[in-house]
DNA sequence: CTGGATGCAAACTCTTTGCATGCAT
DNA sequence: ATGCATGCAAAGAGTTTGCATCCAG
């Protein structure tokens, strides 16, 4: 995709909510669609240091709430956001933080259910896996 | 459970170990067993204000290594701790970082065999379903 | 023009670490 | 006796905030 698609796509959904349009906007954006698709904010700068962290989290945060990114929650380090948008799962490495995509049919509908009915908005829900990574995994073993 | 029920239990699993017994740990240990579910390390400290954060921090993760608890993932402030040990679900509110446990059936099985086909040793695997609290969501409806 | 967006740097929160002391084994 | 565990305080990582400036609408 061009970047002047990419570019009326978030200027549509940035006029849509009634917020300006911005370079730094435009930038994280092309970024946030093309790259790897896991990514912490200091990647996001490191490819873009003209931009402050304010700006990046700021906007990232944005992006978030337009379902542009998911900010995938953390069991070390920083904060992981993702921008694969379709429904899907992860691993989580509890040693090094890794994130790892998996695919798989859709979670439990009866937990969706279950936590709507505690008053949630539910926006996802996916599975978690937790443990250790195949190199933690062998570092734990040799101790 | 008394006490001493639970102190035999925690030197049996520190010996276990090669660990030592402590009465850090064994404050902790009650503490964990007993406290309402969710926990953060600031709980843990408020609660017993003669240990110092390094003493709660490295006791909890020892105990996550024991498996008498589990340090949950979190979207938003502090890290939370879960002495429920048994499987069960979560869900997050993105806003302000509560966590509330939620029941039904077990996570996909499929799920748990990507996370091994991707090297992951597996600890658990859970429904992480995100979204607003009540609170939350009715602050964002403001707007 | 006007208020939302940005950059900078400082502040803040949560967690970890270094080091001297203490205590379980 | 030995060295793991602790407390203290300082450092560290990641994120947020205050404020002056800038620029999109």
């Amino acid at each position: 995709m061009t970047d002047a698609a990419l570019d009326t796509e978030l200027s549509d959904a940035l006029h849509h909510r009634g917020r300006r349009v911005t370079l730094p906007r435009l930038m994280v954006h092309r970024y946030v669609r093309r790259a790897p698709r896991h990514m912490t904010a200091e990647d996001v700068r490191r490819e873009l240091p003209s931009l402050s962290f304010a700006t990046v989290y700021s906007t990232l945060e944005l992006f978030e709430d337009l379902g542009l990114v998911q900010r995938v929650g953390t069991l070390e380090g920083a904060a992981v956001y993702d921008s694969r948008t379709e429904p899907h799962h992860h691993a989580h490495c509890r040693r090094c933080g890794r994130v790892v995509d998996l695919d798989a049919g859709p979670a439990s509908e009866r937990v969706r259910q279950a936590a709507t009915a505690a008053g949630f908005v539910v926006e996802r829900a996916e599975v978690q896996v937790v443990g250790l990574c195949a190199e933690c995994a062998a570092a734990a073993a040799d101790r």
